[in-house]
DNA sequence: TATATTGTAATACAACAATATTACAATAAA
DNA sequence: TTTATTGTAATATTGTTGTATTACAATATA
């Protein structure tokens, strides 16, 4: 399972970053095969979305096979290799990093304070 | 100067995409106190857009300080200052992290792909 | 001064995004 | 069997995004 979480500065369609979200989950693997999704209502209240905006992105992975829907039993990860390219991970983290110095720069922080307190994070998850 | 490139895949709207290069460009360096940008009129055209799109855009950017306009001379970068106070700045910084970490691992990366990735970025900017 | 350039405003239009609401059919569970 | 849960469908509504077009006022330039 994954934790979703919607970003409303990126300016990205919600129900696009649910269908990336899982498509990168399955690709990482942390979503594997025959495992079951959040229902469409108790996706859309822990997103706070309506639930037509998560029925659109399934119903669009299911299309693309990387879903299968059995209807009054829920929503499961196709048998299907999603693979996301190098170059769109790439992008896709860059972007997330982009966006992650615009404002840490908009509060006068720079590279280093950001790259800084990342390593006392991790430094911490270590203990 | 910055080179403006429009991905119309990437899901975000194409002022969204000028406006976020454009921060962005203010927080590498890139674009410096004072300096002009592209017309509106030449930009629309070197981004094949019309040029309402690219004005709304720089409008948006003028509202939040970020921009001067002077009309019939142009677009330029404004004097923008940051007040964060000193006491807040730990916390702030913390939680900017926190936050980009949570939408960072919700497509899959980890700290390590995040601390990477920032500090590619760096050594880019010190080239 | 006359002309071109600049940002801006206003209107109309089409497509998309998200919500709200109601309802239905298939499955699971009591 | 009855009830609840599941995904789905349909409709309406509001706001956003992007284009197209015309026009205007301030500034710069010839």
């Amino acid at each position: 399972m994954i934790d979703f979480k919607l970003d409303p500065k990126a300016g990205v369609p919600f129900y696009r970053q649910i269908i990336d979200q899982i498509k990168y989950g399955i690709a990482t693997g942390n979503l594997k095969v025959g495992e079951q999704l959040p229902t469409v209502r108790s996706l859309a209240v822990e997103l706070k979305v309506n639930l037509n905006t998560v029925s659109k992105a399934y119903k669009e992975l299911e299309i693309q096979n990387i879903l299968e829907t059995q209807l009054g039993s829920g929503t499961f990860i196709g048998n299907i290799e999603v693979k996301v390219s190098p170059k769109e991970k790439k992008e896709k983290l860059q972007g997330i990093c982009r966006e992650f110095l615009t404002i840490a720069s908009s509060y006068g922080f720079s590279l280093n304070d950001m790259i800084a307190e990342l390593n006392t994070m991790q430094s911490k998850t270590n203990q």
